[in-house]
RNA sequence: GGCAGCGUAGCUCAGUGGUAGAGCAGGGGAAUCAUAAUCCCUUGGUCGGGGGUUCAAAUCCCUCCGCUGCUACCA
């Protein structure tokens, strides 16, 4: 689609040692909704997620499990690739950091920096505690009688000196700053723009991009003692995917990004080593990073010794797929930390989708069906009450899409049901159940403008609820082609006469299983 | 310690100079098309404490109390 306007966004590369929990899928979500909602609203999509399978941890690990470290990474990374199908995520490729076109395009990277300037061989010194193999800040150590100094971990540290290369970061203090105020929405949310920009005017130095303590990594070219250091081997993923260091083709379409999103632990990587890094090697950099908060559980962090740590193939398998990203868009401003409660989620389940969303549609494609001969009524004059409704229901889009544009994804979900509610309110003032008796064409009319405000609902709930508007779509008899945005408003409107299917209820409500 | 932010109804939060708001929860009522769902009305707040500026402060200033984030090489 040469030309069409284009939407590149990215999640982090998840790394393989973990094991997928709430946090990866939330990432995942907003993407996948923002994905969904820019290719239905015309733009060619590319949509990068995968797994980050470098680093000293994953050596030790592919050690502890007495196998070859591809052979580690191989396994454990699919469990990332299998959140895809469980999630229903629509990623157009999912990266693997040891495949060879990322070693190829990681390496390209580091030469053009090296000849840039912008890399340097000095030596990396510090205090090392062998058993954290962490190295700490002077001011993190206490320093016992005998003059050892302790982590705060309490292991004990030695100073220790490799040679190690550097990247020149210290002197892109100004221009990461200029670069800053250029580009507002460059950081996402502004609280941690400004967070970034503190960490940034508080001084920059170089950082040690190398290593030589390990070996389970992209080496460094013409110096194969030397091990990349991770970050830079994981942040070149973004242009990896799209062809570097072919610039033309995919690169020159889709670059510079549209969007990182990434959880506020990595914000930094993102927002100041990785556009210093591509500005170094002469590349443009992304368009905008945007960190979201934490989930809670039940009030609480989530940790592994807590045993509180949720798997999305659970939280799929008890609320239902549409049901779990709903509340997980809908429940926290986006870029807020969120708690995710057992009695949250129910209250939005039967709340908003089985009460609001799913029985507005339940009772309008009852009476259609059971008044209307299955067919999509013949409407009459509009009066006032149908025009207003039709109105704020052709007018969601710019708004949904200002919504979405900005990542506030409980915002558009406050847009959309804001006109639910007014659905709702005018089939009880309209009562068609009564013009039923009464008026019999005005009834027709009624049943119409609800049908109409739902097909535009169910068209705008897609990007979040892909399989709940499908099916909502279907029971309106619009098929495949008639989903897009351009079949938003009049452009699109139900013709009378069109068969429906009977129909069938898209979100039940949630029914505690009793306690056996 | 330094920098930044927050503290508004039972809960989650919006409101940033001009008669205190929403959703949910609680109470009352209407309707009966629908997944007993929906709709209407309603209880509830000295807007963290104190001081100041102003005709007027949740909103600006000072101070105190409480909470949170950031303060570089673990992804």
């Amino acid at each position: 689609m040469a030309g069409s306007k284009t939407y590149y966004l990215t999640t982090p590369i998840y790394y393989v040692n973990d094991v997928p929990h709430i946090g990866h899928a939330y990432t995942t979500l907003a993407c996948d909704v923002l994905a969904r909602f820019k290719r239905l609203d015309g733009f060619d999509v590319k949509f990068l997620t995968g797994t980050d399978e470098h680093g000293q941890k994953v050596e030790k690990s592919a050690q502890v499990a007495g196998v070859a470290p591809q052979v580690f990474t191989d396994r454990v990374s699919q469990n990332f690739r299998d959140l895809v199908g469980v999630m229903n995520y629509s990623n157009d490729d999912f990266i693997r950091t040891t495949e060879p076109r990322h070693v190829a395009s990681v390496q390209a990277l580091w030469k053009r920096l090296q000849d840039a300037g912008e890399i340097y061989l000095g030596s990396y010194a510090g205090w090392y505690s062998v058993r954290d193999e962490a190295f700490y800040g002077e001011d993190e150590l206490t320093k016992t009688p005998a003059g050892k100094r302790i982590a705060p971990t309490g292991a004990e540290c030695e100073w220790v000196e490799e040679p190690s290369y550097f990247f020149r970061l210290s002197a892109w203090q100004d221009r990461l700053l200029e670069f800053y105020e250029k580009n507002p929405s460059f950081i996402m949310p502004p609280s941690k723009r400004n967070e970034v920009m503190a960490f940034v005017k508080s001084g920059l130095k170089d950082l040690s991009v190398s290593r030589t303590t390990f070996k389970w990594g992209i080496p460094v070219p013409g110096d194969d003692a030397h091990i990349m250091y991770v970050w830079l081997d994981a942040l070149a993923n973004y242009i990896t995917a799209v062809g570097y260091p072919d610039e033309s083709g995919a690169y020159a379409q889709y670059w510079p990004a549209d969007l990182h999103m990434v959880g506020k632990d990595i914000l930094r990587f993102h927002a100041v080593y990785w556009p210093a890094f591509l500005m170094g090697a002469g590349l443009q950099p992304p368009k905008r990073v945007f960190a979201h908060g934490w989930w809670t559980i039940e009030g609480q962090k989530m940790s592994k010794t807590l045993g509180n740590v949720i798997a999305p193939e659970k939280l799929v398998s008890t609320y239902g797929l549409d049901q779990t990203r709903y509340f997980l868009l809908r429940e926290v401003p986006f870029g807020n930390d969120g708690d995710f409660s057992h009695a949250a989620v129910m209250q939005r389940i039967n709340g908003n989708l089985a009460n609001d969303y799913g029985n507005l549609v339940q009772r309008v494609l009852s009476m259609i069906n059971k008044n209307c001969g299955a067919q999509i009524p013949q409407p009459g004059p509009f009066t006032e009450a149908d025009k207003t409704l039709l109105e704020a229901a052709y007018g969601l889009l710019p708004s949904v899409r200002a919504e979405m544009d900005a990542q506030a994804f409980h915002k558009v979900l406050d847009v959309l049901w804001a006109v639910v509610g007014d659905a709702n309110r005018y089939v009880d003032e309209q009562a068609p159940w009564t013009l039923k008796k009464t008026d019999p064409p005005r009834m027709n009319t009624v049943l119409y403008v609800l049908a109409e405000t739902i097909r535009q609902l169910a068209i705008l709930t897609q990007p979040v609820m892909p399989d709940a508007s499908a099916k909502i779509l279907e029971q309106l008899s619009q098929d495949a082609g008639a989903r897009g945005f351009a079949a938003l408003g009049a452009a699109g409107a139900l013709v009378a006469g069109t068969p429906l299917p009977t129909p069938q209820g898209v979100f039940p409500r949630f029914v505690e299983e009793p306690k056996a």
